[in-house]
DNA sequence: TAGTGGTCTAGACCACTTA
DNA sequence: AAGTGGTCTAGACCACTAG
């Protein structure tokens, strides 16, 4: 992110600069969406053709190619074959949210996770539906409170399947492991996992886990993990209270270059 | 969506079909992600090189770049220069919410848009700072009400910039409006748009016009459009109930082969 | 030095749209 | 028929990593 930044933002709107360090379709991409951005361009504008763009910068045209692709990707632009490639026009609809807005949270050194409880029990009716498994069958239950300058952030509840021939108790169990679950660095051995986000309301023993009220807004991060089997190994939930969490994101451009 | 499936997901393992109408870099990406959702491929391990699957599959180097591009994209490999392409872990945090789950309400016919208010009102200090004006200046204020099969869904407050050269009153009112906002049909001569997503308590005055109880958990979907000279022109917010909305997304490989 | 990915060329052929 | 985007080739040169 912090590299050099002599030459932010390339592309001299004129012309494409070999000798730059930033790839062709790069600056290309920057010059087009520069032309959008600044209004030059507008929603429903058509852009030049590939042939045109090829002899108007001097590239060929796979690099013009590439950098319609990106566009395209990133939702600026619409191509239609036999017709051209349009500006789009701003979707709210369009918009994506990302969980990485949690990833300074781990970087913090003074994020901290705390193991509350540990121990088999029989799962009720709803973990054994959320786990495929038959009611009773016995699970691992966890429970985890994540904690930033001692100030709680994070309660978590997990069930795991008990399975004894694959002890995976150890590895989930390491403080990291919420950390490894997020950032994927641990061996996260799962083909894939299933999750939602839904507005919550505190309830007496979250609130007294969070030091929060009783009643106050939360957002519940629930997740489902399966092997590759597509069996269910895993099931559980993150409570956040509201005023701690904000999903933010931008349709069109953002402000600064930065979008990648 | 629902186009011919008479050879869904292509790419025999073996090889690819040049007799297809699925391209060959498509179907390499396929062949790719299979070896991984199947767990032939696993996080950790390196792909094949560029020429090794040009050889493998009968291809040009472009067209392997290509495929690898697109599975870079979606994050399910990384590529490093000089040592290779590898499979990435599940990462929880590079998960993402689409808002796009809404897009059947507005499909539904059965979904109504009602307006409940428009008037010119003097802007109060939050809404002044959110429009970059000053505190009194005039501001359009509309309420709306969107419903589907006439049970209350979302909630809808906006404040316009008033701008008597500009008229825009007119295009927002339309009872459509709110459609053309989330899909982006109408003019949308926007430059960008911040969005945030919080979760909140519903208050008297939502609970009366949602129809439900004061106190329970909703989301707010708050949005700020900036127009090409990145001046605020409107801001406003969405309530809706919790349990009217979840947003649902996986993370590693869909269950169908459906992922575009 | 050998192998890897990263970029790019200068074309080719095809399918599609429009007139 | 002309113009557009969509795909693909068979190489080339570069920067980087490893032994």
């Amino acid at each position: 992110m912090n590299k050099e930044n002599n030459a932010p933002m390339q592309g001299n709107i004129n012309g494409i600069d070999r000798q730059s360090y930033e790839p062709a379709y790069i600056q290309l991409v920057n010059i087009l969406k520069q032309h959008v951005s600044s209004g030059i361009m507008r929603p429903g504008d058509r852009l030049p053709s590939e042939s045109q763009l090829c002899r108007q910068y001097q590239v060929s045209p796979m690099t013009v190619r590439r950098a319609i692709n990106i566009l395209s990707d990133q939702g600026i632009v619409d191509t239609v074959q036999g017709r051209g490639t349009f500006v789009k026009p701003i979707k709210l609809i369009a918009a994506t949210f990302h969980l990485n807005e949690l990833q300074g949270i781990f970087d913090d050194r003074q994020t901290n996770v705390k193991i509350l409880e540990v121990r088999i029990v029989s799962s009720d009716r709803r973990t054994a539906e959320k786990l495929g498994i038959a009611v009773r069958d016995r699970v691992i239950y966890i429970r985890r409170l994540l904690t930033r300058k001692k100030k709680p952030l994070l309660y978590h509840r997990e069930y795991l399947i008990y399975d004894p021939l694959r002890p995976v108790v150890e590895s989930e169990l390491e403080v990291t492991s919420l950390k490894g679950l997020f950032e994927g660095e641990g061996g996260s051995d799962f083909k894939r996992g299933d999750l939602s986000i839904e507005a919550t309301i505190i309830n007496e023993e979250e609130a007294k886990i969070l030091q929060t009220q009783i009643g106050s807004a939360a957002f519940c991060l629930e997740h489902i993990f399966y092997d590759f089997e597509d069996k269910p190994v895993s099931w559980g939930y993150f409570i956040c209270p509201g005023d701690q969490l904000r999903f933010a994101t931008t349709v069109g451009f953002r402000p600064e270059g930065v979008q990648d």
